[in-house]
DNA sequence: ATTCTAGGCCGAATCGATTCGAGGGGGCCG
DNA sequence: CGGCCCCCTCGAATCGATTCGGCCTAGAAT
């Protein structure tokens, strides 16, 4: 008879290390050397332990526990700065998604996918209380900022894709502003003078409507002024609507506006993103406005869009590399390096949907 | 002069709850209150607390310590069957994701992407040693009896999408094996007699090439073998070729193979993906043979393939519905309620790829 | 004025594993 | 044959927060 209340076989508690210890008679220490198989434990205890644990039906150590004591979780977030599922629609995302496993894979961390639309409520897990070892800031998200101070308080270091996000944070972007130029510089050498622009979203509320001055100047998010800033070098004017989002809905609809009225229509449209420009192409067609005969779209990005039959002059962006270069940057931080910030190039893509200015093409 | 070494301000360790409960003038348990907000604080301690915590740049509650005693971690795992990057790739898998996304939503916890590529070698995070709540397998992996074994040892809780796993796993799937029958019959009303089939993988080595009775009979893919099935249902004899993965590469592959010799060529391809089914058509062109007069060809899911110039003709299946069933399952299963096991039908959408058989349309 | 009630707060145990320093035993070398 | 060293194992502290039962005090009821 036994003092102790032994747990039955086949209890609903799950087998501990501590109970697998007990069953293999060692001690806990060594059960747990057994497993994580670091440190010198001789085979013939080892195998006991391996088999105790088998008898028990013990599945390993508790992650739980583990990542509590040894201070990292083996999971890397990344903040999208939007729903989920808007992300998954949007091709650049997944391609930088794509890259960033690539890029941490040496790491062997699972990917956590997190949001920063506001507080989480409840015990919802947020960018504030996910237990992840790093984290990677995907798109311009006018919130990054906040989010780089709870994160710097946290102690959990970060990488930006897209956006300034202050000291110790490796930053991986593009030439925005250069890019966006070359691209309305070759619109003005194909003759257009009359250019309007379709931004991405330029604060937290993703303000839909006109570029005003006033949004423009309480703009936080980094690649929608950038490349607004490229535009206006060369079509210092230029005016245009702010979108909500960058899809094909709403290129379409800043399309519309920009369009409707034949007496301010321009003959040139700059979209800060594909989706936006393929939206834009659907209203010109959906208003009987050629593309590009009489209506010029560049894009930004160089994915394929889905359903659009034109192959699109745009602005190519390496989006696999930017990933990559973000999880080696996580790597380098996390191995307690400074991360390395890098710049990538865009290049002009010239498609269909681009031709020079209707007048000067008719002379 | 005190004794104890206190911390001093600025210094690299980061505050715990226990620094702040005593800057508060109050014990652990009540600033865990404080944070928690359930229990009984009154305003001015509660205050009290936000304040030291603040001064202290507290950023709440450790994760994991906090996961280890309640039990769980917020966070839901998705376990791909194959590399990150290659899920990203095919629209499927990022529907059903949408669709997860969207059922955990009540649960407010994140999404972490794991696959179940062998044994995660060292410390990475797999399938046995994630830090989550439950687990949806998505797709039909192979290796399906492994992963659920495994949980089930940990007592996670799982749903499966396609593929059964078992008692108390509900499983969310779509009529694989009847849509393709009516696929197949549907190609018989055209007058084809002579198909040939181009499968997912059936075992785990995603073994590729022709359709052998060993290979099927060997299967622990049921997506595989049940739409072979139906398809057999119609053409008894029809033979094929096994893919090593759901992508365009691959059925391009397999489509040369298939097609190469035109004593043995096939008037239509049942195809078990839509990519797939792109690949046999991109395999037809180079070939010179014309879709849908000289080949037919069926797909599986009702996806848009990009860069495909067809409508395909497809079994259309409800993929971002499989995705908010398999989420709402796992809400329930976490409530402690059984899990709703859910079968979705599939719609035949006939597109531009298919066409009567030649010979009897030439008549 | 005394007792009862209830709201607030605290102490201590607990979650499960890891890790460090110490101790013990066996083998090898002198 | 004795001493030393190395390899293996153990005990105990620790990671940081949560939670349960108990205690104390202020206010209310009689």
């Amino acid at each position: 008879m036994q003092s102790e209340p032994a747990p039955r076989e086949g209890t609903l508690a799950r087998p501990t290390l501590a109970d697998v210890a007990a069953r293999a008679g060692v001690s806990a220490s060594t059960a747990s050397l057994a497993f994580s198989g670091s440190g010198p434990v001789s085979d013939a205890t080892k195998e006991r332990v391996l088999a105790a644990a088998a008898e028990l039906g013990y599945a390993g150590p508790d992650p739980r526990a583990r990542s509590l004591r040894r201070g990292r979780s083996g999971i890397v977030g990344v903040v999208l700065e939007e729903r989920v599922r808007a992300a998954f629609l949007d091709p650049v995302k997944i391609q930088m998604l794509d890259g960033i496993t690539e890029g941490i894979a040496p790491l062997g961390a699972g990917l956590l996918l997190l949001t920063d639309t506001g507080e989480a409520g409840g015990n919802a897990v947020g960018i504030e209380s996910a237990p992840v070892d790093a984290v990677v800031l995907v798109g311009c998200s006018p919130r990054l900022g906040d989010a780089v101070e709870v994160l710097r308080r946290r102690g959990i270091p970060a990488v930006a894709i897209e956006g300034a996000a202050g000291e110790g944070v490796p930053q991986i972007s593009i030439d925005n502003r250069e890019a966006t130029r070359r691209g309305a510089e070759y619109l003005r050498e194909l003759g257009h003078t009359d250019v309007a622009l379709v931004t991405l979203p330029f604060d937290a509320d993703r303000t839909r409507g006109p570029l005003t001055p006033e949004l423009i100047a309480a703009s936080t998010a980094d690649t929608a002024s950038e490349r607004l800033a490229g535009a206006r070098l060369v079509f210092p004017d230029a005016n245009g609507r702010a979108a909500a989002a960058s899809s094909i809905e709403e290129g379409r609809e800043a399309g519309l506006a920009l369009l409707a009225d034949p007496a301010t229509r321009p003959s040139a449209i700059i979209a800060q993103s594909d989706l936006l420009a393929a939206g834009v192409i659907n209203a010109a067609e959906e208003l009987g406005i050629a593309v590009p005969a009489e209506l010029s779209v560049l894009g930004f990005d160089g994915i394929r869009v889905d359903g659009l039959q034109h192959d699109l002059t745009t602005l190519a962006q390496p989006s696999v590399a930017k990933g990559r270069a973000a999880g080696e940057a996580v790597v380098q931080l996390l191995a307690g390096e400074p991360g390395e910030s890098v710049c990538f190039t865009s290049t002009l893509h010239v498609g269909d949907t681009t031709a020079p200015h209707p007048a000067r093409a008719a002379r």
